[in-house]
DNA sequence: TTCTCAAATGTAAGCGCTTACATTTTACAA
DNA sequence: TTGTAAAATGTAAGCGCTTACATTTGAGAA
């Protein structure tokens, strides 16, 4: 039974229904759409009329099957549940836009397995390139990704001599510049609050400049007093609480980025701490939220939307060919503001 | 040329190619993957040998194509900026993916035009049911997603006697409550911080319950002071200066959210004002940051995880025809905390 | 051993699109 | 008018999968 009233349709429009409406073949219908000036002006508007009335949608699946190319890229990044991703990922995502092409994001929470996985899904609904943070993974990965011929770019890290295409900054200098200038006042007993370090090499590079810049000032780097906990405000003060009750407390608390920061900073000013007077606190990321806390957070500003619009651009290149692979440095600078200042004169005195 | 080599395999393997190897049909692999008990643990073994040794993943466009169903459902929200969203689609997602069912996001920045085109991509992506945020959007996108088959269900807001299928709670009522509270303590000056109204229901029936309550009261509800505003933490901030350099300044101001409260909350303190000595300030959604501002924000608990686990659970059942459209009122509670006292006496005296 | 029938497997027809190639139309020069 | 080439359109072969239906296999009954 076939059904070819247009008032009660029983089936979604197809190309071919549109074809059999405009009275033309199914590939000039597919030319309206895909390179609308090899199609005259008159043959188009009926074409676009018939698309019009009967509704007609394109079947992404089908079109990706027979174009084998889907102008749509895949991000996935460790989470969605704080804005740290957030600033970035939104100027990819404009970037690629307005190139004409789709993102779709996916979250790994963090999890290596969990990222395989999201990475074989978006593959597998034809991403034609890939955004990863950081590098730490299985290698194989990468073998299956140039296996599908799928361009891969690393974000949010850079390491010179790196295999892999990547776009980022130096986690371990931009932390380390911050460590400089907390020593520079005075500090010397430093405590850490960062994300879990062994998957995550954001979070152990970054602790390592702060390791770097001790041993320069003669300290022990092992002295440092770190805690690792998943990003979250919460987390961020249950750690400060834990460091705050050590026999020797920390005159200052760096953190991981600002998310911890903001956790830290709010209960340490719960428990009747000054900040900066008696206990400073450093973040990392400059987000939103470290210009809005009181008082304003130190930290080191990441340019986000830079690199998401260059991440853009780089896959976009890679993908028709007029740019090769490349490992790209951005710089970080230190956003000083108001919650680091010199340890208290009696901290110094006993140090 | 053909090459049939798997070590330097030129092509990315398809059914046909695991077929081949494992000399079986394309059919027997095809059920190994979607029944595998239908066909022969020995065979079955044989299959995902070759599976294995050749990488083969299925292409998702290919098999929409032919399965007709994707697994897939789409949600479109309005932002991921804030964390309004977060929990409750979280969760909807955890449902989903406990159910086989694979979730893909899309924001629309508030946009009923952006909106739109988000639905129509990801019908063509496939999507075999939509989430959509909040009532008010074309009816004609109903007719649309009627046509195509595709469920969806409208999330956020309950309205008695909505014609579309939807979960979420009584954001006129909800907000009516809180008003009702600060009344009775006495405040009569109230500022109001919105996102903007004429497009977004859940702000528009959350001022309306405010108004509502005023009016209960004996007040005027033309007096309620509003300011409409994106929600961004900043905004709360300028929105709630704004208020303050009234000729008569609230002593109360409610916000259409924890974003904007936030904001509200730390450029009071950043002014000088006590709160809620000088004046108070209120909430909505119950997010992480309310419970963690200095003080803590008095505001309406919603039910986020529960609104979005029930979610997925409704559409699926639309999906497989067990469950019917219905029309679902979720509780929100008030939740006082620290924000939120009577009005200074200065104040209620002038009053 | 032979027969029966359920279980296992195979065959092949699409799903809705793009695109190489073939054909027709059109515009313009001769 | 005719010829020519470019422009417009059509034809049809897949893209990689699922699945209805056909065929083969094998276990157990007779």
């Amino acid at each position: 039974m076939t059904d070819t009233s247009p008032e009660h349709p029983t089936t979604v429009p197809t190309l071919a229904d549109v074809a059999r409406l405009a009275q033309v073949s199914t590939a000039t219908v597919s030319r309206c759409l895909n390179t609308p000036d090899q199609v005259v002006a008159k043959t188009r508007e009926r074409v676009l009329q018939a698309i019009e009335t009967l509704g007609y949608t394109p079947n992404f699946g089908a079109r990706a099957l027979a174009a084998r190319q889907t102008r749509t890229v895949g991000a996935i990044i460790p989470t969605m549940e704080n804005a740290i991703f957030a600033r970035g990922i939104q100027a990819f995502q404009e970037e690629l836009r307005e190139n004409g092409f789709t993102l779709l994001v996916a979250s790994s929470s963090y999890r290596a397995d969990v990222e395989e996985e999201q990475i074989r899904t978006l593959t597998a609904r034809g991403a034609d390139a890939l955004l990863l943070i950081g590098h730490n993974r299985n290698p194989e990965i990468y073998a299956f990704l140039r296996r599908r011929n799928v361009p891969a770019l690393v974000a949010w890290v850079y390491q010179p001599g790196a295999e892999q295409a990547s776009i980022g900054f130096d986690n371990r200098k931009a932390m380390a510049e911050m460590a400089r200038a907390a020593l520079t006042m005075g500090h010397r007993r430093i405590g850490y609050i960062s994300a879990e370090i062994s998957t995550n090499d954001r979070a152990s590079e970054r602790v390592e400049g702060v390791r770097m810049a001790m041993t320069e000032f003669g300290l022990d780097p092992d002295r440092l007093d770190l805690i690792e906990t998943p990003y979250s405000i919460e987390n961020g003060g249950t750690a400060l609480q834990t460091l705050l009750s050590r026999a020797q407390k920390p005159t200052l608390v760096i953190c991981g980025n600002d998310v911890l920061a903001a956790g830290a900073l709010m209960r340490a000013k719960q428990l009747g701490l000054s900040v900066p007077g008696d206990l400073s606190i450093t973040g990392f990321d400059d987000i939103e939220i470290a210009r809005l806390t009181d008082p304003a957070l130190t930290t080191v500003h990441v340019p986000h939307r830079e690199m998401g619009r260059r991440a853009a651009r780089q896959l976009i290149g890679m993908l028709d060919g007029t740019l090769a692979p490349s490992v790209t440095e951005l710089d970080t600078y230190l956003c000083l503001r108001a919650t680091l200042a010199p340890p208290p004169i009696s901290a110094s005195a006993e140090a």
